[in-house]
DNA sequence: GAGCAAGTAGACCTAGCGGTATACCTATGG
DNA sequence: CCATAGGTATACCGCTAGGTCTACTTGCTC
């Protein structure tokens, strides 16, 4: 029953903080919303601080999951993998409820590079990064870092800008340069039907 | 006098507010780094959140003129002109005490779409969006608003990731998508020595 | 020199924050 | 049946924030 408490608290702060903010969500907002006493958060996580990096894991966990799932639903070309990150980016902006980047808002409400929370974000955009490097290293005739790193800024550039103007046409633009970045200047076999590896995340 | 005083305010807290963010500066710090009394500031600009909509106002011609002599002092070629507005952005990023984008900052401190601090950053961006897309108009054989849009993705990505990661080196592998993204598909005049139009701003 | 707009210093107010302490309740398991 | 771990409710603490009030001073202009 503890650990039920627990997650159902965790979960409530995550969309909270997901959504409001996390200076602008208060720990009294919070114990209200979930149902549970005040002492009970502290009991669990401890401090604020702690709570923020919890949800941020959790956070972390289900974009992962969602962007597994995007992307491995795709056909076996790499160039349709990487793309399809960027269709999927597409619905997710225009899906209800969507709250824009939890990591990019908590390095910025956190900006001192050594602070824990600033810190859980930077490593969630170095592990995006990490799995873009990879997908990246598949598609033929193509230097793996440039191509990921490039297609990296146009997924950042697109959640922030989505975020910015509240519209998802974002992704629709990026997508397309995607394409372009993805069409290299060396010929791609077009009728490549290698098996892919399947990238752990 | 007043109005010295006034200005001499405005920059400071211009700076603070961008260095450190909007939330994390209080009013008693700035008035204590202007060296002025605190019914100065409230005579002056009505609230703290006045204040800050003032500092983005400045914050935004100062950087209207950074991007414009940036760009302007380049080559006539439309396509060299908006690649300079990257290797500018690289210099950006690499100096001294560069401290992101306060305006999407503003944007992510202020998050209600109807703020006036939060339509302040928005506005700003709009305009960038609106200069591309006269500059990439100038570019023969490529779709203005594809083009811009897609540049303007790369130039958010750009400060997002150095921003997060602290780093410069975003600006260098948008300024070669950029390229890429130039390059477009049908064959485009090199040799090409019109004057091209100054754009305002 | 008088008058007035502007600046100063600092006490003060209210509100909200993160976090703690305490006293009580409740459910599970030997 | 009762011990105990965990949950609850609420009062409380210290601190800081944005913002106001007031009494006093400065400096320019007629």
């Amino acid at each position: 029953m503890a650990v039920r408490k627990r997650d159902h608290l965790l979960a409530v702060a995550q969309r909270m903080f997901c959504e409001t903010g996390f200076h602008a969500v208060s720990v009294d907002e919070i114990v209200r919303e979930a149902g549970v006493a005040r002492m009970t958060l502290y009991k669990n996580f401890g401090s604020k601080d702690d709570l923020i990096v919890a949800t941020l894991k959790r956070e972390d966990r289900m974009f992962r999951e969602w962007l597994v799932s995007a992307v491995e639903a795709q056909s076996d070309r790499p160039e349709d993998r990487l793309l399809a990150l960027f269709h999927a980016l597409y619905d997710r902006f225009a899906s209800e409820g969507y709250y824009g980047c939890a990591f990019i808002r908590a390095s910025i409400e956190y900006p001192a590079p050594g602070h824990p929370v600033h810190r859980a974000a930077r490593e969630h955009k170095e592990m995006i990064r990490s799995y873009l490097r990879g997908l990246a290293a598949e598609v033929k005739g193509a230097d793996p870092m440039t191509l990921s790193e490039q297609l990296y800024l146009l997924f950042e550039g697109a959640i922030t800008a989505s975020q910015l103007h509240g519209e998802p046409w974002p992704a629709e633009y990026a997508r397309r340069a995607a394409e372009k970045l993805l069409t290299g200047p060396s010929v791609e076999p077009r009728a490549s039907k290698k098996r892919n590896k399947v990238h752990a995340l």
